[in-house]
DNA sequence: AGGTTATCTGCAATCGTTACCAGTATCGAT
DNA sequence: ATCGATACTGGTAACGATTGCAGATAACCT
């Protein structure tokens, strides 16, 4: 089989298998085009394995999101992809949502990756850092956990963002403003919470609809429909994630409540067919493929620069995208 | 640093390498309790390099897909991931349609993974297959190379697909249907056009409304705008696959064509929101999570029963999901 | 007790590369 | 011709694990 090692090349040559190894690595040595031309008679490949072991680095880049499907986390991905230039891959982790998976990755991660790109599942951590105890390098994306500090990060700014989305909803006239919240143990579902209540108190208004849910499209779905359920349905609902604004709307749908007449909605993250959806779909949109792109990009320079360089923080902006799906509440 | 070896342990614990090498490899030994105490304390992790070498075996499984932002990969992608098991990891490699980066991704790939599974960009090879000079085991997913039969496959009957939405288009009444087609060099694109024609022909019509574009978005958006510049526009249009559907719908959106009162529109591959447009979008579906999953499976049973296992080939089953984007034509 | 298994152990070779070290050839300058 | 500097070269010890081999110990049987 094709295992034609550094040494075959060296013999078919004639020359040390040091010399091989230093053509290999860029340096001039006397029969490059002997070289050259017996690599590929030989169809000779460097052990990748051979490599690692001596030198430490396997050229491999991890990126561990909660879920692919995620339109979201698939665009980071590719922003991600699209600057991780030639010399490296990604090793893409989907944890599923789950925290045990999650925590296997990290495990398995170890010494088979050069860094690790992550939207950590829960922002709570007991005890020293999880994150801390191996030596890999991590870039935070989207998410933190405790000791985002010590960490480079991508963030977006959530509490703004979810601010822009509810003083939208409140200089439309609506005062039963409604929130479906992620899980408050993670960075967006907080901040996100945060901003919203923020922005009621300025307004005098009491966050009196709040739902934590869950990111997931069922959970989005279950806590419209509770909404809808109650006594006094608020007019405005504000949804902190895309999956979960597809479950509202299905929930809508369902139950037959016509947007925005009878109900207000808007969304955290956009969706490519935003503009589709009957009314279009008015959101807090950034840029996801950014976040990817710059968290890869600061995972290079880490790599370049060695174990000592500081963590660096950046924010990707937010921005309203006003649609159809708002619109001023009707009994008032 | 945590640079502690197996050598370490077996001093610790005061008995060889080889040991603690059984013993991590399931093999009882006499000390069994002090090594598994020894590795907590050292903090004892195996060099997946080292291992790697000596093996030949990574634990890796590489996925290259076209576009992970494309849904239908997304599941692909969580598909074979619930199907890995707890020993091995997915890599990913997004060759975001080109035909460079996708070479070159396998020629990195070479080594560093056990087996690939993927979805080709085109079907023509020309000489020997670029695939099999190097050893690596692969699945070919939704599509396949020219030579498919050398490998594992987990396919789709497009030809089918392609002609139950013909047929159920012709079945209303339609005669002047297009199809906004995929590139013919790939096989999805090549067979659902196959299935078209063949559908047109049977029912004596002639597939005067053929556009070949490109899987995209945009390329969806420019073919149904061309479709729709005609002097004598088609009544109803069968998009070959979600991106170009979506795209098509946009241009629709933006002409302010009435769907389905003016035009009868069809997609390839369900969407999550498919339901939320306006009309429900009505398409053939399939289970791209299956076939994900199908695709590791034989991976895995391929690696278990070693290389000289013949290859086997699924069908993953298409169906029709009506919804609302098609009517009778107007003007018949 | 003696012989035969069965079970576990350590030694050392090995996987394919890289990098250090010392050595040799080439060259220009004296 | 001699010298020093420069530019390559080959030999070889790592990197950290696995595994075949042969030896040692324990267990079992007659």
């Amino acid at each position: 089989m094709s295992t034609v090692t550094i040494t075959d090349v060296a013999k078919h040559v004639g020359v040390s298998v040091a010399t091989i190894s230093r053509h290999l690595s860029g340096f001039t040595v006397r029969n490059e085009e002997k070289i050259r031309q017996a690599i590929i008679d030989l169809n000779y490949r460097p052990s990748a394995a051979a490599r690692n072991l001596k030198s430490g680095r396997t050229g491999i880049i991890a990126i561990v999101v909660p879920d692919i499907t995620n339109p979201f986390f698939a665009s980071i991905v590719e922003g991600a992809e699209s600057a991780v230039g030639d010399d490296r891959m990604i090793l893409l982790v989907n944890t599923g949502d789950s925290r045990e998976r999650e925590e296997k990755a990290l495990t398995q991660l170890f010494g088979r990756v050069d860094g690790v790109i992550m939207a950590p599942l829960t922002e709570d951590e007991e005890g020293p850092s999880f994150f801390s105890q191996f030596g890999l390098p991590i870039v935070f994306v989207d998410r933190v956990t405790r000791d985002g500090e010590k960490f480079s990060s991508v963030l977006t700014d959530n509490s703004r963002g979810a601010s822009v989305a509810t003083d939208y909803l409140i200089g439309l006239g609506h005062t039963k403003i409604a929130m479906i919240s992620g899980p408050l143990t993670t960075t967006p579902g907080k901040r996100r919470a945060d901003g919203f209540r923020a922005s009621l108190k300025q307004a005098s208004l009491t966050p009196h609809y709040f739902v934590e849910s869950d990111f997931s499209e069922a959970g989005g779905y279950a806590a419209m429909c509770a909404l809808l359920d109650r006594d006094d349905a608020p007019t405005a609902v504000f949804t902190a994630n895309n999956l979960m604004t597809i479950g509202a709307l299905h929930a809508l749908r369902d139950r037959g409540v016509q947007v925005p007449h009878q109900i207000s909605i808007i969304g955290f993250d956009d969706l490519d067919f935003a503009e589709l959806i009957n009314p279009p779909l008015t959101v807090i949109a950034r840029d996801a493929r950014l976040q990817g792109s710059l968290a890869m990009q600061s995972m290079i320079k880490h790599l370049a620069t060695g174990v000592s360089t500081p963590p660096e923080h950046s924010m990707v902006d937010v921005q309203l995208v006003e649609r159809g799906s708002c619109a001023p509440p009707r009994e008032m």
